[in-house]
RNA sequence: GCUGAUAUAGCUCAGUAGGUAGAGUGCGUCCUUGGUAAGGACGAGGUCACGGGUUCAAAUCCCGUUAUCAGCUCCA
């Protein structure tokens, strides 16, 4: 007999070898039918797992993570069984859980349409339907291969291949007519599917690489409850209506122009005010943090990048202006990055240990030819605007210069209302990438590394490492967000860079004489505008902060005597900076209201007669609801104070 | 770059077995002098993304290009 520690810390007597699901079967056939997997002293386990020795037990149903993950992945599981029986000649390639639902990927010839996808669900909730129980086993890895090879399933053996030698049985899932190689866990039985929709359909690479085959890949997404896919699909929906790239249309912040080119969106002139206040704001928060602004040409010959490293590693991501191969000629490239013409800044003389730290910054414009495919609204273009700042400092100073980056970064992410969102990755190099990425020898980025994550750890901060994922001279700390999709970028970068200051020569003379090399931190303290700007959007649903709002207040006369008074308030409030229209057309206040709330006017002030004789004005705000006959101080100085403290 | 989808009025969308297009909204003018999400009338507005091909005839079918969307790969 073993003791089985239980949730709320109740412990129960099981016979030797019993299963958590024999155990959630003791308890209800309600806990048993719900269970979808299992979590055996903290490791998320298989519900077929034997128990062998005292332990504790969770089990985990579609509320927890985990068991989501577990239903999602039995859902997969069923899609792949769908496609093989409408398809026979398919072949599978993996098939996992995801976040937002799960997916498997399919050597098919053609690819499916929307058509074949309805066929395919309807097979699902056929098989579903049948209430098939899922059954585990495991073979050697000979034995897997030989069934697998029997199965005509290439991919799947490819994946044993790579499993064969550390010696462990490969196990498999099978359900009815179906088999499938796979690690679990799984549900027991497939009768829990019961509301599955398939979401999209696309290519991705064989296990990720752009140089293997393209899969055809279907999304889906399956609930025990038909009422929970009807939520989660409007949840969709909604988060659809915040889509910057909709909105931000819409608002009129940007457009795109066909014949400008992909990647480059035209800022109209909200977005351009945003933008410009952002700047201005960002600018003077770095001044005040002891930072040096510079402003340093936009493209250059093809010389500086050769010293930089830029000529050897990003040259596919570079406007070149001229024939590259052409030694003979001038050839020139518009900048990707700041940093090797910042650093000029720094050359510009013989520097002294009590120069450093030199905090150089710049609201700099750089240029990346990134693949066609990647261009997304204003979050991913081909030319944006970043904060982007070169510390230049001795090995000593490294530690709190970088916090002081970090904090930096940390202020102006909070003060825009998207630090809450935000999560951080430590991007390592990986020294088995095979395409030339990285700069330096492994001991420099070793060194650097492990700078890095000493820093952090001193922090004590909440982060996740990314391989592979660092600059090409050096690792780097990102701080990510998520669109409306779910979709992940990075919006803000702070850097350690031990090899650059080398290739350009940039020493100081150190107390003891002797010529020394600095320490480089790259980072921005807001990211790019552009992708800010969107982030905002989204998280805002087009109404802005008031100190950023294009437009912050509106003002709404009733009738046209109502309009010079209307006009009086508008220049008083002007005359404090505010931005203020009068909508002053021939119409009804309704349609007036109706255009101002579509417009996410934070502020609009009904104008009519009542007001102009109590010299008072009625407020709608969007967030504080209608406030009646407010006098116009009172206006002036809510309003002055939500925009000094950058209320969100 | 790859896979799939899409491109009709400023916007959201109809439409045509191939015979040069329509609604709502917005825009303009006029009427209405109106109190919180659409008062009324009239009017203007489209090379049906661009370039080829097939055809007596192409916005419609075919090919190519460009752009947009979802995803992959890549990246701030």
């Amino acid at each position: 007999m073993i003791n089985v520690e239980l949730k709320g810390g109740t412990v129960k007597e099981f016979e030797e070898n019993i299963t958590p699901a024999e155990i959630a079967k003791s308890i209800s056939m309600g806990l048993y039918k719900s269970v979808c997997c299992a979590k055996i002293d903290g490791k998320v386990s298989d519900l077929r797992t034997p128990l062998t020795t005292d332990c504790k037990v969770e089990l985990l149903t579609f509320d927890d993570n985990d068991g989501k993950k577990t239903f999602w992945h039995t859902a997969s599981h069923v899609l792949a069984q769908a496609v093989k029986r409408l398809y026979p000649t398919a072949k599978c390639g993996i098939g996992p859980s995801i976040d937002s639902g799960f997916y498997y990927d399919f050597d098919v010839e053609k690819p499916f349409s929307q058509d074949d996808l309805e066929k395919i669900k309807a097979e699902m909730k056929k098989i579903v339907k049948t209430g098939v129980e899922i059954n585990r086993f495991e073979l050697a890895p000979a034995d897997a291969v030989a069934k697998l090879t029997e199965m005509n399933e290439p991919y799947k053996v490819e994946l044993v291949n790579e499993h064969a030698d550390n010696g462990e049985n490969i196990s498999f899932y099978s359900q009815g007519d179906f088999t499938d190689l796979c690690a679990g866990p799984h549900l027991m039985n497939v009768s829990a599917l019961k509301a599955i929709e398939l979401t999209a359909c696309t290519g991705a690479y064989w296990r990720g690489d752009a140089k293997n085959a393209q899969l055809c890949r279907v999304y889906g997404v399956a609930f025990p409850k038909a009422s929970m896919l009807e939520e989660h699909l409007k949840m969709l929906e909604e988060a659809k209506s915040r889509d910057h790239n909709k909105l931000g249309r819409e608002l009129e912040y940007f457009t795109t122009v066909d014949y400008v080119g992909q990647g480059l969106p035209v800022l109209l002139p909200k977005g351009a005010r945003v933008v410009q206040l952002l700047q201005r704001w960002v600018e003077d928060v770095e001044q005040s943090r002891g930072c040096q602004l510079t402003k340093t040409p936009l493209f250059a010959k093809r010389e500086l990048y050769k010293i930089s490293g830029h000529w050897d590693h990003y040259l596919d991501g570079m406007f070149v202006l001229g024939d590259p191969m052409d030694e003979e000629k001038e050839c020139f490239a518009l900048r990707p990055m700041t940093c090797p013409f910042q650093y000029q800044v720094y050359l510009n003389k013989q520097r002294s240990y009590r120069d450093l730290p030199m905090r150089l910054t710049e609201t700099s414009t750089l240029f990346r030819n990134e693949a066609s495919g990647e261009m997304h609204g204003l979050i991913r273009v081909r030319q944006f605007t970043i904060s982007e700042g070169h510390y230049i400092l001795r090995p000593d100073q490294l530690e709190e210069e970088f916090k002081g980056c970090l904090e930096l970064a940390k202020y102006c992410l909070d003060t825009v209302g998207l630090l809450e969102n935000c999560t951080f990755r430590f991007s390592q190099w990986d020294p088995e990438n095979k395409n030339n990425k990285y700069e330096g020898t492994r001991e420099q980025w070793e060194e650097a590394q492990a700078v890095m994550k000493k820093i952090l750890d001193n922090i004590g901060l909440d982060y996740e490492v990314g391989i592979d994922e660092a600059a090409f001279y050096g690792p780097k700390l990102d701080i990510q967000y998520k669109n409306v999709f779910g979709k992940e970028d990075t919006i803000v970068t702070i850097q350690i860079d031990m090899l650059l200051a080398e290739k350009f020569g940039m020493y100081y003379i150190d107390r003891d004489g002797q010529k020394k090399l600095p320490y480089i931190i790259h980072r921005t303290s807001l990211g790019c505008y552009e992708r800010t700007l969107a982030y905002m959007i989204e998280r805002f649903a087009g109404v802005m902060p008031l100190w950023l709002a294009p437009e912050q207040v509106r003002l709404l006369p009733i009738k046209e005597g109502n309009v010079d008074y209307a006009q009086e308030i508008a220049n008083r409030l002007t005359s404090l900076g505010m931005r203020v229209t009068v909508d002053s057309r021939d119409e009804n206040i309704g349609p007036k209201i109706k255009s101002a709330r579509l417009e996410r006017i934070p502020y609009m002030l009904v104008i009519g007669d009542n007001e102009v004789s109590s010299n008072t004005v009625t407020v709608r705000s969007r967030k504080k609801g209608e406030i009646p006959n407010m006098l116009v101080d009172e206006f002036v100085a809510m309003v002055k104070n939500e925009v000094d403290t950058k209320e969100k």
